[in-house]
DNA sequence: TTTGGCTACATCGTATTACTATGTAGTAGT
DNA sequence: ACTACTACATAGTAATACGATGTAGCCAAA
């Protein structure tokens, strides 16, 4: 489905420090994964500069490893902030369906 | 609760066309409502943009009211064009809802 | 051996958007 | 006059997702 790219702003950022959190500590495989979940048109670059502002911002720990094919992975992972920032999305993200849910549930 | 404004986006305008078609047909009103609902931090120019942009885009008809306190009211009203915007808005977030809650659930 | 396909990261430019700040105006009560 | 409330308007700014494009390594088939 596409979704219109404004309603993705903001989500995204959250999207990606979950994943990272889940253990999926790559560009391309955090793209190819949220491609499968659904996010069909997700743009491969759209991930990066994500990946790049969450590392500008210190909210993970990056390292580069040597990939089995092509070229090196850079493995990321969720320092204390990120996590802080994890936990503060996700509430902001559940205020924000419950008040869509009973704006909608009014009359 | 501030919210970060990013994740307002593509929400905001889905709210307000959701509000005039619950008739509540103008920008103070609107901004009223919506504040007390919970977006308290939402800001009386934000409404007045969205509304702006809406009517450029044709989704609404506009007619001017006299006010029985204040200068004039524009009463806004959705048109077929904003009907069919507000069902895809809720389609898409009702799809947008339904994959963050596959991806948290997910270990 | 070269072509294509897949993995993997990187970045510039663009459009869209919410917010801040500020301004204009009308009405009513003190 | 002054304040408070109603009501709309807009210029400027920062943040962000995306499209386009590029680099680079590896492998298999032609």
């Amino acid at each position: 489905m596409r979704i219109s790219t404004e309603l993705l702003k903001g989500v995204l950022e959250g999207v990606v420090l979950h994943q990272i959190d889940a253990g999926i500590n790559y560009g391309y495989e955090i793209t190819k994964t949220l491609r499968e979940l659904g996010f069909d048109d997700l743009a491969e670059g759209t991930v990066y500069t994500i990946l790049v502002r969450l590392e500008k911002n210190e909210l993970v720990n990056v390292e580069k490893h040597k990939s089995e094919k092509g070229p090196m992975k850079k493995f990321y992972q969720l320092n204390d902030a990120g996590k802080t920032r994890l936990t503060l999305f996700w509430t902001h993200w559940d205020f924000l369906i419950n008040k869509m849910a009973e704006l909608r549930k009014e009359d």
